[in-house]
DNA sequence: GCCACAATTGAGAATGATTATCAATTTTGC
DNA sequence: GCAAAATTGATAATCATTCTCAATTGTGGC
């Protein structure tokens, strides 16, 4: 089933409504393919005329997240990262540090071990944050300024 | 070197100052010996008479985290938790979402990989975050209701 | 040991992403 | 097509943390 379909059948499971908020929503998350911000979709918004109310988008949002529609990569400060989910696995992230680059990877033998250790510790596990931050290939080369000591200009 | 020596070194190395609300942080950490909050922290202090401004608590863990006393635990949402990490090494984090009890766990395998993972796409570690949420033993023994479907009671 | 000067403190305001409130509007099962 | 329930948008609220700035406190050099 596709995206929409998905996301139709949740709401109706949940006593929720599809209304053209949601679908214009849906639809322009699809259209990204890529990690955004809240605002990245308000700004996209906005550029094509049609205006969403930051609450509804934060509504809607939840909600894909609570269909495995989309997932939610919580920074350690500033806005969180929504990416799309449909038809892709679970995968960590490396955060670039430097220019806000997200990269993805995926290991089967860490989450083999990441089960172990729950199951040694009798822990039910209900979700994983898994970021690797630093610098990315680019900005590493580019000699970006590495975190500097304090009172250094 | 104990760890107010460590603070101290690092804090004439930073030309920053050793003062006496430096020192009380420190000891009502050291004294703490366990994960907390920034509140936690102010509520010891208030209970003694101590009063310390938030902003001057907020101000001194950050220079006890550059120093690598003391490790922040960023958390999805509400307040941060912090550990001192004086004398002991890397480890990462379980946190049961029902009673928001932290369990430690290390696992060199997987930091092991992770290395590998950031050589292979050239990235440059800088630090990172590895938390599994999920119910501890108790929480699920005690028949902890889970995540409750829309509309159920 | 004192002094000048830089760093620190505390009080309070500001920040900023996200969530809550609530009246007006939209969906939907029947 | 209707009534009931959910949604929307505008706006206010939240809340952990950071900023501002005047008053205070350490410290290196003498």
């Amino acid at each position: 089933m596709n995206a929409a379909g998905r996301f139709a059948r949740y709401l109706s499971t949940n006593r929720l409504k599809m209304t053209r908020t949601r679908r214009a929503i849906l639809e322009e998350i699809l259209a990204i393919r890529g990690h955004f911000t809240a605002d990245d979709l308000l700004a996209h918004f906005r550029r094509r005329g049609r205006d969403v109310a930051p609450a509804t988008l934060y509504r809607t949002l939840a909600r894909l997240v609570e269909a495995g529609l989309v997932h939610r990569i919580d920074m350690a400060k500033g806005q969180a990262r929504y990416e799309p989910m449909f038809g892709r696995h679970h995968h960590d992230h490396m955060i670039c540090v430097s220019c806000g680059k997200i990269i993805e990877f995926e290991n089967r033998t860490i989450e083999r071990i990441q089960a172990d250790v729950c199951r040694r510790k009798r822990f039910t596990l209900v979700e994983h944050t898994h970021q690797l931050r630093g610098h990315c290939a680019q900005c590493s080369q580019n000699g970006t300024p590495a975190a500097r000591p304090r009172g250094a200009s």
